[in-house]
Formats: structure tokens, C-alpha cells, sequence
DNA sequence: TATGAATGAGTGTTCATTCAT
DNA sequence: TATGAATGAACACTCATTCAT
């Protein structure tokens, strides 16, 4: 692994140690036992470590949401497929969830502008399969896709930051109940 | 309004406008135009503020929610009136609800602690009517109390952010679509 | 004198011992044996500093010669006037003057903008003199009157800096050189 | 051209542009589009790479003062000719010249010594064509040659300088005017 | 109560230089 | 020759906190 990948990997784990008000690149250099100066080397500025890292985690979680989520069946099942490889991923990935929550929430801009805008395009596949299943398949009841969308993520969101605190452990506990709430509250 | 107060309402607002992460005492004394002495006067330490902060206004969404919840009636009603009453109060108080929350997330002790660890008293009343609705009144589905409660939760947060940001709007359409989910998904 | 003007003055003698590119804030701080932060607090950014350095300097200059500078009689008179006033006070300013060219040359933001644009008006008074001396008193010869403004400047400037730096020291046989110089090259 | 050549090539338009204190060895190799390590292989330090800039413009500017200069007639002449052939070098050497001038008044050892000291040779070829004039031709008048010498260098950098940042541009105008300011104030 | 001064640790960033390859 | 990695010191600037007045 390249000291790239080793800045990243302890930035993450740095990051879901001390949130992300409290970590600095000088930080980073000592975890490695390493000079700041390699940091900087490597990422000159800060902005381009954590794009880096964010970057990172998304690439993984694409290609494990692409090997591993079904979408050639119903939209209750996609939905429930969904869920389930979401929640999946996150239990691999404890450490990296976390820090990257940390990080969209809060990177900032000197004048105060979020650095990671809400990234609306992670609610479209949703409202795909919502849209679907009221239009086409005709298994969903009337309700508006963007809020349900929202709604899910939420609580995926929610779901995967208490499985990475270790607040939940019955990981698949989780994926049946939540499942079954979705599945209720959008079957007609 | 006495000076603890403006004090209390400059940090909200300042947080709410630049984050979290780039609030300082002294931004706060210069919004008031003030000296920074006048800050650590009345709060000690950076820590106390932001405890005021919070603490002033959990006590008032309690007091909101002590006045607007009907809790009389069925489990159903308890909880559509609890998702209205919060999504209410959100509404009347945009600024504070995103302050509040970027305080929560990310205040930690110099070692990394947070400085308000998540609190489950919250997710209790909302137990409460769910073991209710199962228990007593029989009117709900078998599903984990614990995980129901948090998905609720996390779905009120979400709209609150996105009422607060303005990313929604029509704050009647919100609160009929989330009670619909979750009458849906507890209801036998 | 407050501590503003020793941060003003110890500035001032650092640039003129160790040059402007070797000028630090920490080291301003050091010769005052005060904290790095005591400069920060008096001067927010370090261009406000080197700013108000310029600033008192000109003020000091402009006071100087609105005492000692004639202007009621002929042209010739005048410029003479000129160049012994400025000479005298560079005389009287060595280590200022030093400094005030070396941060006026080489401050730059950090685009590669001069901090301090060429000040134009400071050829103002010089080219009056001329055009008097040339349209009603009729005692000059005809020249450019920007070109010889620029040419006196540039001369007094040259002969502070050697005063300055102590490479000349008989002031009045400098002053005498220099008068007769433009005298010849500017009465008809 | 050799690699050394470009690189201080590279150094004299970078120096220009943004500066003396903004300028770095990293972004030479940045403009060069070749790594650090490359200038450094070169020129082991950045004193070196300096001292290489500002010799070969003075090994240029002598070469074309050697072909270009008349000294066989009058010390007026020969004055005239060093005026002229001096600014002519300018005119054609914009951007090295600001460099050179950047270079020299700024370059600073770490202990604040100048690396160019103040080259007192650059008065000789005019003291020498002073005291001819003076001594031997006797078509000057009584003055100080190192006074005068130092006279007209300050004309000739100064309007360089102008020249070079294009302040001024009618070139001939500006040659003719400064001899004639020497001339009058030189000859008897 | 309020101010202004001061401190000292910490931030991100820049950079000349060294060195193994 | 050339590269890329690494170092370590320096830089301007921010900030919570302390304290005399």
C-alpha cells in the first residue's frame, strides 16, 4: 500500500477517533510517525486530503453496491436488495463510514461554504425504483418518491452510524426491520 | 433580553451561517460588537457557551412540545401529533435547529470525546408509544421498539435539516407524508 | 510610546538590518521579546503592519516638510528647497528610510501585486515646480517636466540611501552637488 | 540552449512576474514542466541559481556595452553614448532587467548580509569619464565625479525600471532628455 | 460588568535541501 | 541527468484563555 492509501486510511481512522473538528494534518503525520511535510507533499492542501478520502470510500462503496445489489426483479425487492447491500457495506466499513459522514457534514470553506454539497443524485436511484413501482408495476401505493427517498436514507444513514458505533450489532436484525418498514409503508 | 441571552442567539446564528468548524468567541464578540472579555465573562469557557447554547434550546422545544402534544388519545394519534409537533417546531425555529445540530455532531473534549454523547432519553418517549401500541392497545405490528424509534428520529432530523435549509418547503405536505409512513409501517 | 509604535519601530529596524525578504512577524516579536500573538493582536495580518509602517513614516515626512519646506519664492528656490528639506530628513531618519524603500519595492500580495503601487503623486510637486518655472516665471528651459521629475526622485532617493547606508556622509556637500546639478539642467 | 540557460531564463521571467519573495525554486520547475531535482542538480542552491541569473545578464549587458559604446570622442560624447547604449540594453532586456534589479536589492543571506553587495565598479567607467573631462579636456565644470557618476546611475535605473514596466515608452525622448539634463549640468 | 492586552499552542501551508533510485 | 519522496524549519494567522484595570 502507498503512503497515498496509508495518509488516507489514517485520516479516516483518525477522523472517526476524534471527529472532525479536532483533526489536522499534523495529526496525520504523527499517526504515521512521519514528517507534516510528506502529508502536504503528497496532498498540498488539506481540501485535497479529505476529497481524496471521501473520493475513496465512494469508489468502494459503488463498486460493492455494483457487485452486489440485485435490480433485475420487483421494486420491492430492489428497494429491499438496496437496503440490505447498503447496510452490508457499512458493517465492513465501520471505520470509513463514519469519518466520511464526519467529513461531508462539516468540511467547510474559510467563508462557511460546506465543501461537499448535499449530493442529491445519492436520493435517484430511489426515486427510480419508487417511480417504477408506482407507474409501471403498480405495487406502490401514492406517496411522493423524493420525501420516501429521503425518508430511506435517513434511516440508512442513521442505521449505519449506530451499527459503526457499535450502539446496534445484530446487523441483520437491523436489515429485516428497517426492510419491513419500507416495505410497509410502500406496498399498496 | 439580557446580555446571556444575545449572546446565546449571536452563536446560533453565527453557527447556522458558517459552520461549526469556523465559530469562534471572538466572531461572536464581533457580531455583537463587543469585546471578547464580554463572552468569557459570562461564559467561562468556549465549552459552557455552547452548552448554554444547547441546553437553552432543548428547554424550549420541550416547553413547545409540553404545550402542542396531545397525548391523550390512541398510539397512532400520540405519534402523529409527536411528528407534528416537532416538524412544527423545527419550522418556527430554522436557525436554531441547524446550529443545534452542528453544536451535537461535532463539540468533543480536547482528546476527542464528544461533548454531548448521543442521547437516548430522546429516543424514549417514542418507545414508549410504540410498546403501548403493542402491548396495550394491540393496534401495532410486532417490530423492534428500539430500532422503529430511531428510524422515526432519523426521518424528523432529516426533514428538520432539509426544512431548515429550505431544501422543502411545504411543511404540511412533509408531516402528512412521514405520518403515513410510519402508520404504514407500525399499524397491524 | 505604546506598544503599537515599538512593534512600528523594532519593524523598522529589522527590515533595515536583515532586509525585507528575511522580515518575519516572529521576529518582531522576538526582538521585543514579547509573544508572536502581541504582534498579531496590535496588527491582524501582517500587510496592516507593514502598512502602518509606511503610513507614519509618510505622515512624519509630510510633517517635516510642510515645516521646512519655502515655497514663496522662485522656482529655483523652491527646488532647492525640495532637495535639502528631503535630504535633511532622510539625514535625520536613516534607518527609516532604509526600510520604508525596502518595503515599498518588495511587498507583494501574494498574487505578485505590488502592496504598494508606484505612487504617482509623489512626482506631483516636482512637475508644479517645473511648469511654473516654465509657463509663467520663464526661468526654466523647456523639458519634459514628468522625465526630470522622475530624474530628481530618483536622484534623492539614490543619495538617501547612501546617507542611509552611511556610504556618504558630508550631508551639505550633498545637498550643494545635487542642487547645482538640477540648477544647471533646468534654468535656461 | 542548455538546460542551465533555460532554467535561468525561467528564474529571470518568474522573478519578474511575481516577484523576488514570492519567487521559489518549485515553481521554476513547475514553468519548465521538470521536477525539483532538476534544478537543484544544476544549481546545488538557490544562492547559486541567483548568482548564475545575475552574472549572465552582466556578462550580456558588458558584451553589448563593449560593441555599442563610442569612447574614442569627447567626455560628452562618450557620457551621451553610455546614456544612450545603457538605455538601448533596457529597451531590449525588459524582463531581465526588473529581475536583475529584484535580485540584487533583495538577495539576502540567512543572516541578513546582502549577496550582491553594492558593486561600487559600476562608477568607475563614469568617474573615469568626469575626471577626464575635468582634468584633461577641461570642458567640465568643477564638480564632484562620485556624486555626479552616482547621479546619473540613479537617472539611468530609474528610467530603465520605468522603461521595463513600460511607464514610459517614447524611448528616444527619454535618452535625449537625460542627456541633455547631464549635459547641462556637466559642461562648463 | 466590561475592556484590551497578552500568551502560547495550534492551524495549514511553503520551501530549500537531501537522497535513493 | 532526472525523478519523486521525504525532511524539518519557517511562515502568517487563529484562537481559547488569563488577567490587570
Amino acid at each position: 500500500m502507498g503512503r497515498k492509501d496509508k495518509i488516507i486510511d489514517a485520516t479516516m481512522e483518525l477522523i472517526t477517533q476524534i471527529g472532525f473538528s479536532n483533526f489536522s494534518i499534523g495529526k496525520v503525520a504523527n499517526a504515521l510517525n512521519v514528517s507534516k511535510g510528506v502529508i502536504t507533499y503528497h496532498f498540498p492542501t488539506k481540501d485535497l486530503l479529505l476529497k481524496a478520502v471521501v473520493t475513496k470510500y465512494y469508489e468502494e462503496a459503488a463498486a460493492y453496491m455494483g457487485q452486489h445489489m440485485r435490480i433485475d426483479k420487483s421494486a420491492c425487492d430492489t428497494l429491499n436488495s438496496y437496503i440490505e447491500s447498503t447496510l452490508f457495506f457499512v458493517n465492513e466499513n465501520k471505520v470509513r463510514t463514519v469519518a466520511i459522514a464526519d467529513i461531508i457534514l462539516n468540511s467547510r470553506t474559510k467563508e462557511g461554504e460546506m465543501l461537499f454539497k448535499e449530493d442529491k443524485t445519492i436520493y435517484q436511484p430511489l426515486i427510480e425504483i419508487f417511480k417504477y413501482g408506482q407507474e409501471i408495476e403498480k405495487s406502490y401505493r401514492d406517496f411522493s418518491p423524493e420525501i420516501m427517498a429521503r425518508s430511506v436514507r435517513s434511516v440508512i444513514d442513521s442505521m449505519s452510524l449506530a451499527i459503526a458505533r457499535e450502539e446496534i450489532t445484530d446487523i441483520d436484525d437491523v436489515i429485516r426491520e428497517v426492510q419491513k418498514i419500507f416495505e410497509s409503508s410502500t406496498l399498496k
